[in-house]
RNA sequence: GCUGAAGUGGUGGAAUUGGUAGACACGUUGGACUUAAAAUCCAAUGUCCAUUAGGACGUACGGGUUCAAGUCCCGUCUUCAGUACCA
């Protein structure tokens, strides 16, 4: 019998589902263990080999917690809104619940066969409604809530109204809009509903305002902060602009510090969480105010350094800064208007990525300072971001940098206030070892001592306080798409109202296009049927609207993040439980939080701090119990492909007058040339092999002269001759017809250009050989290579390789599919592990497969000869027992560590050795099946069958490690001379220190190695080393 | 610039508290089996010197600590990732 892996592999996944082994129960005496990868969005490409890696690690981990007695939950879902689908609808006018749908049968077909241990009944698919039917509860339940500072929780609206009602907002302590205005109970109570409705909008978790988001017209959408990556759109990479929009925001910076002291508690990698503090961007200092002489305005900055308050020597304001315009003197308008106009036509990306250009304007105005009361003048500059703090800053050139280089460039005074420190250079931006000096009341004090007291001083003055700056923007929540979440809201007299729970799922509307409309509205304003009918409680067809009982919907959606940041609490729920809730109390309960979690470092700062941002609010509301959504987070790294490559050249050509005064072509001269320095500039069907590329790396043949060896003339000689000879001809025909002579110079530096071009790795072998005539046959490639003509090295084509994220653009991808047909999937589990450790970045190479396929066969016929099966009753021998033993040790050990690539070669390592000791005991080879079955599943339990066990393999106990098994009576020991291991001597375990010394002296090599002299010292470690020095 | 991770044979990688560097694989070379191929099995395989015995060098580079350093310390370089006028 052989290993027959396709139809064993096919016959236990239909066990698995048959038997539904995998199904997690919320009863049971058991201690639970929630597993979970992030959910794969189905795109159409289907799923390459670098996919399966995180979800290979996790199923593993799943499955030997199964074998460690645990009830696993160890779902899989969907997370199925998203703009790939939706832009293939715009293309091509399908549905993107029909694309979706398909994707989805493809990636479940793909994930089944490579044998998860998913329980699929607990799926979850963001797109369906009766999912996002409690998105739009969530929603709901942020609209419904307000950040108590006081409570340092959310609460319910209803509490501010109360409080409103009693004694007006003066009282209040809450995360809210900063541009509030008072108001008294009695003025509250006399407001109108709307005016109610517009003030209470301030405060909810959920809002909506009219703020600068970045807006991205090719994809007609607003992106959040996290999706833009160097100025373009992550997706496409499309440019981004600022535009101010009416857009529902999350107030996720109410729980900026909760975000970040929640780090300390999670155990996540410190990568990943410097990543989520950077984007919190905590930092501690004060608020000041600075009067403006002259108006009644005041200037709020603020600053980590109130120690330097006595350094400032001028202030710098945004251009956008709001009293811009009122205090410029009549003088400096024209300069300031100026100057605001050419920064506001910079993009963002501009300003981004140019820093070092120093600009701005002095408006004419001063402020006051707080202590001295000496005027200090007021520029403007776009260094300064409207968007962070209040959008003004106190200069200290003395210890600011970028303050510094501005004084500088501007001339502005310096003054020192660092005792000893020198600024002739640059600033000194140092808190440690310096007192301030030239500072009034805080002359002599450190960094420390000297901010504390003039946060204290600035208190009793009325002009300033502590205070605490968060970098953390709100999230924008609107998008102009058509494949989210539609929002249960609709509008009366522009004032947005929550659509009642009972009434939900508010669906999807049919649209006949997915595209914006013509007057810029997103592609819901096309649907037909998108009102709310406050009588019936149901969608109703626009023409009905009335604003009276009957108002439009929502026209946006919401982002992609929205349904993945609370999906893990719907897998805890049982199908059938999930109409009531989005999940029941008792699930909630039992499964409390995701104990594992793996996934791409990539959601960083994105859906890794929303869900936890909505982990938070639903907290405090009382509808689940913890505080954070994932206890431990591992990050797998990506499988990267290896690209091939094959080479063009061209020739670098220049026409060049004959006479020294360098006369140009003319242009009809020009025309008539240009298309045959064209033609020879790349030369499009001719492919050389690698390793001739050298040949053209430096000067054409014919100047070589004899510096050059031979083999290069010659090489090169035969390959380009043609060609050279052709474009002299051409070009020299052409010429000839001009009236002034012209000489045909190759460039002397760089005579060729080298091109390269992917091609499908498909057709590369294990040599970097390529298969012309398959490349020359794919469709794929059109033409491109059907008349090409490849010059060979060695008889072969020898590719170029390099390695790069797998992508279909650059033929590099590997298909699963593939490699499970040929080798199982218990083959590409166990390669895709062995490739290195789970959070590095790793290139895929599928010729190595055949290793650890090898070890399968090798491990089958451990078992299965060619009479059928080899075990027996037979008594364990001592070494068996020694490497089944060795072997659950370090086995157990890598996997609590996740490290799955040094398991893989201890299992060959105990084959290896259990094959060498021909062993056919039952009471070895039955637990090392265990040990196995979460790496390779299948063949686990087709071999765990046939030693004659009835019930599936994937709850057996895992071996128990018996330490005694291991005990050595001798210990081969290196015997080292000045640290250099000479050779091995082996001696008993329990051998004392000093016989051991005197033994090994008394060794005829050590003898041999002294070489007549004395030893200084030899250092004996029993059971370790002997080192002899001298 | 800042933050984080990393740098080991031809390749992927191993070495858990400082104690035999290169486990386990891939690849390559040679051999066995076969009419042949595939499959399988055996052997060699860090570099250099040497017929052998053996020796020298060797974990990015330069120093240091130690009987002993891939591992610890100081400095430098390179690569990757994240972030960037954040006051």
């Amino acid at each position: 019998m052989t290993y027959d892996f396709n139809s064993i592999e096919k016959k236990w996944q239909d066990y698995w589902a048959k038997n539904e082994t995998f199904k997690a129960s919320n009863n049971s005496d058991k201690p639970k263990y929630y597993v979970l990868d992030m959910f794969p969005y189905p795109s159409g490409a289907g799923l390459h080999v670098g996919h399966p890696l995180g979800y290979i690690a996790s199923d593993i981990y799943a499955r030997y917690k199964r074998h460690k007695g645990f009830n696993v939950l160890h779902p899989q879902g969907y997370d199925s809104f998203g703009l790939p689908a939706e832009q293939y609808a715009i293309q091509t006018g399908q549905h993107p619940a029909v694309t979706t749908e398909t994707n989805i049968k493809t990636y479940r077909r793909q994930l089944d066969q490579i044998g998860f241990s998913f329980d699929w009944s607990r799926e979850v698919r963001t797109s369906n409604p009766e999912y996002y039917k409690w998105t739009q509860w969530i929603f709901i339940q942020l609209f419904e809530s307000w950040y108590n500072n006081e409570t340092n929780k959310s609460e319910a609206i209803g509490t501010l109204i109360s409080k409103f009602e009693v004694e007006g907002n003066a009282t209040v302590n809450a995360a809210c809009d900063d541009n509030i205005e008072p108001f008294t109970a009695e003025e509250w109570n006399n407001y109108t509903s709307e005016e109610q409705q517009s003030i209470l909008l301030k405060y909810r978790l959920t809002y909506l305002a009219e703020t600068e988001v970045n807006w991205c017209p090719a994809l007609g959408t607003v992106l959040a902060n996290d999706e833009i990556v160097n100025g373009v759109s992550e997706r496409g990479g499309h440019p981004v602009v600022r535009k101010k929009m009416t857009q529902w925001s999350m107030r996720i910076s109410a729980y900026a510090e909760r975000l970040l002291q929640g780090l300390d508690t999670i155990d996540w990698t410190d990568s990943l969480k410097e990543s989520q503090r950077n984007w919190i961007g905590k930092s501690v200092g004060a608020s000041v105010s600075f009067n403006v002489n002259g108006y009644d305005d005041i200037i709020d900055v603020f600053t980590t350094r109130p120690d330097t308050i006595f350094g400032v020597s001028f202030m710098t304001l945004a251009p956008e800064h709001e009293l811009v315009s009122k205090i410029t003197t009549t003088e400096q308008k024209e300069a300031v208007e100026a100057y605001i106009e050419k920064t506001a036509k910079r993009s963002e990306r501009d300003r981004m990525a140019d820093v070092k250009t120093i600009s701005g304007v002095f408006t004419g105005a001063y402020a006051e300072h707080p202590f001295s009361k000496e005027p200090i003048p007021i520029w403007i500059g776009d260094y300064v971001l409207a968007s962070y703090g209040t959008g003004a800053v106190m200069a200290v050139p003395c210890g600011d940098q970028r303050d510094y280089d501005f004084a500088k460039h501007f001339d502005i005074a310096i003054p020192n206030i660092f005792e000893g420190a020198d600024i002739s250079e640059e600033a000194y931006a140092s808190k440690d070892n310096v007192k301030i000096t030239n500072s009034d009341f805080l002359n002599g004090m450190n960094y420390k001592k000297a901010s504390k007291l003039a946060i204290y001083q600035l208190e009793q003055l009325g002009q300033g306080e502590g205070k605490t700056n968060y970098r953390l923007r709100d999230a924008v929540f609107s998008r102009q798409r058509y494949w989210g979440e539609p929002f249960p809201v609709y509008y009366v007299n522009g004032m947005p109202q929550m659509i009642d729970k009972a009434h939900l799922p508010i669906v999807l509307p049919e649209v006949e296009k997915y595209l914006p409309t013509e007057e810029g509205e997103p592609p819901l304003g096309r649907a037909d049927v998108w009102a709310w009918d406050t009588k019936t409680n149901t969608v109703v067809s626009n023409d009905k609207i009335n604003n009276i009982t009957i108002h439009p919907l929502e026209l946006n959606t919401m982002p992609g993040w929205a349904g993945s940041s609370w999906y893990f609490f719907r897998y805890m729920e049982d199908t059938i439980n999930r109409g009531d809730a989005f999940a029941t109390e008792d699930a909630l309960k039992y499964w409390e939080n995701v104990d594992l979690y793996i996934g791409g470092s990539e959601h960083a700062t994105g859906h890794l701090l929303y869900s936890r941002f909505w982990v938070k609010l639903l907290k405090d509301r009382g509808f689940v119990t913890v505080e954070e959504p994932f206890k431990k987070l591992i990050n797998q790294g990506m499988i990267l492909g290896t690209s091939a490559f094959v080479y063009r050249i061209g020739f670098n050509v220049n026409i060049q007058p004959n006479d020294s005064k360098g006369v140009v072509l003319s242009k009809e001269e020009k025309e008539k040339v240009e298309p045959i320095l064209e033609k020879y500039r790349f030369i499009k069907n001719r492919f050389y092999s690698k390793g001739l590329k050298k040949f053209f790396k430096k000067r054409i043949y014919s100047d070589m002269g004899s510096e050059v060896d031979e083999n290069y003339v010659t090489h090169q000689k035969k390959m380009i001759e043609e060609d050279v000879e052709n474009l002299k001809n051409e070009l020299g025909l052409a010429l000839n017809s001009f009236d002034k002579n012209y000489s045909i110079n190759f460039n002397p530096l760089q005579p060729f250009s080298i091109f390269k071009t992917h091609v499908k790795v498909q057709y590369v072998n294990s040599s970097d050989e390529l298969d012309i005539e398959g490349l020359k046959t794919d469709g794929e490639f059109g033409e491109d290579f059907k008349d090409a003509e490849f010059i060979l090295e060695d008889g072969v084509y020898k590719v170029g390789r390099d390695v790069e994220k797998m992508s279909k653009s650059k033929y590099n991808v590997v298909n699963p599919d593939q490699i499970v047909e040929d080798y199982g999937a218990d083959s590409l589990r166990l390669y895709e592990m062995f490739l290195g450790p789970l959070e590095q970045y790793k290139p895929w190479n599928t010729a190595g497969i055949t290793g650890v396929h090898n070890f399968l066969k090798k491990l089958w016929k451990l078992y299965i000869g060619d009479n059928g099966l080899k075990v027996n009753n037979a008594q364990p021998t001592v070494d068996n027992l020694k490497t089944l033993h060795k072997t659950i040790k370090k086995v157990a050990e890598d996997i609590e560590n996740f490290s799955f690539n040094t398991s893989v070669s201890t299992f060959m390592i105990a084959v290896n050795e259990l094959t060498a000791q021909k062993c056919t005991s039952k009471d070895i080879l039955e637990p090392l099946l265990v040990l196995i079955s979460p790496y390779a599943p299948h063949i686990s339990e087709e071999l765990w069958d046939q030693l004659g066990n009835r019930d599936s393999i994937s709850t057996v106990q895992f071996p128990i490690f018996e330490a005694s098994h291991l005990v050595e009576s001798s210990k081969e020991y290196p015997i080292s001379f000045n640290g250099k291991m000479r050779f091995t001597l082996e001696l008993p375990m329990d051998m004392s220190k000093d016989d051991i010394e005197k033994t090994v002296m008394a060794h005829e090599k050590t003898i041999a190695q002294l070489d007549g002299r004395t030893p200084k010292k030899v250092i004996v470690v029993p059971g370790k080393i002997v080192n002899i020095v001298g």
